[in-house]
DNA sequence: ATAGAACCTCAACCTTGGTTGAGGTCAACA
DNA sequence: TGTTGACCTCAACCAAGGTTGAGGTTCTAT
C-alpha cells in the first residue's frame, strides 16, 4: 500500500507538471514542496503538490525569486487543501507585483520614445545617457535612471 | 601625455558611470568596451566609453543579458561618436523588446485576475492551475501556461 | 527470481553577472 | 625620494536556479 491512489511519485509530478525531477528534488530541498517516504524511502507527494508547483512556476515568471516565493506559499495551508480565498489572496498580491513590474517598464519605455525623439544622447540634454551629469556630486550617476525600471 | 583631456581612466568613469571597476573589467572582457593602454598598462578610455555603459545599465533593466547587449553594441560604429540614427535604431530595437515583456505580462495578469474571479485553482477549470489535464498527452503540461510570460 | 526502470543521496558542475582579495606596479604629490 | 592612492592580473568566491553523474537501492512486471 505504499501508492494509494491520492498519491504521486517524483516522476508522476514531473511528467504532470512538466518540471525535472531534479527541479522537484531542488524545490524539496529549498522547503517550497513536502513529501512524504515510503517504507524504501521514495518521496511520495500528496496531489495537491501539483498546484504547488504551478505556482511555484507561474510565480517565477513574474520574476520572484524562490525564496519569495516560498513566503507567499508559506501562507497557504500547510496541508490539506487550498481554499479558494486562499488562492485570491495570493493570485492578487501576484497582481500587485505584476502591475508594478508593467509600471516600471512602462515608464522606462517612456524614457526610450522620448530618446528616439531627440536622438542626441547627449550628455548634457538625453536623460536616458549620462544623467550623471544633472547629478554631480551625487555619486552614483546612472543610477537614478536605472530604479525607475522597478526590481 | 598619458592623459589628454579625452581620455579617462577606469576611476573616473567607474565615478562617473556609477558602475564598479570590477564591473567595468568584466564588460570589458566579455567584449562589450574597449580602451588603450598606457606606458604604464593602465586602461584609457575614449569618452564615448560612458555612453556604452549607459546604454549597458538600460538594457539589463530590460532583461537583456550581456550576451545579446554586446550584439546591439556592436551594431554601433565600432571608434568614433554614435550618431543619432545610431541611437533611434538601437532604442528601436529596445522598445519592441519593452513591448513584448510588456504584453506578456499583461497576458499573465489577465489570466490572474480570471484567476481571482473564480478562486477555484481546480484542476479541471482554472486555466491557471494545471493546464496539463488540458493537455493530456503532449506532455508538457505547465509550460503551455507559462510561455505566455514571454521570455 | 530477476531484469530493468525508477528511485535514492551526495557532490560536482553549469551559467550569469559580477565581487573580493592577494600580490605586485604605476603615478602624482611633497 | 618617498609614500600613498590608483591601478594591474589572476584566481577564488558568491547567489540563484538548477543539471549531471557516480554509486547504490527499490519497485514492478514477467
Amino acid at each position: 500500500m505504499n501508492r494509494p491512489a491520492s498519491c504521486l511519485s517524483i516522476g508522476e509530478v514531473s511528467r504532470r507538471s512538466g518540471v525535472a525531477v531534479s527541479a522537484l528534488h531542488f524545490y524539496e530541498n529549498k522547503g517550497l514542496i513536502a513529501s512524504i517516504r515510503t517504507n524504501g524511502n521514495q518521496r511520495r507527494f500528496a496531489r495537491d503538490v501539483l498546484r504547488r508547483v504551478a505556482l511555484i512556476r507561474v510565480s517565477q515568471k513574474l520574476g520572484l525569486p524562490l525564496a519569495e516565493i516560498k513566503v507567499l506559499l508559506g501562507r497557504l495551508p500547510a496541508s490539506g487543501p487550498v481554499t479558494p480565498e486562499d488562492v485570491k489572496a495570493m493570485v492578487a498580491s501576484w497582481t500587485e507585483t505584476l502591475d508594478a513590474r508593467i509600471r516600471g517598464l512602462t515608464g522606462l519605455r517612456d524614457h526610450l520614445d522620448r530618446c528616439i525623439g531627440c536622438g542626441c544622447l547627449s550628455r548634457a540634454d538625453c536623460p536616458l545617457v549620462n544623467p550623471e551629469d544633472r547629478l554631480a556630486g551625487e555619486g552614483d550617476g546612472a543610477v537614478i535612471l536605472l530604479r525607475e525600471a522597478g526590481a
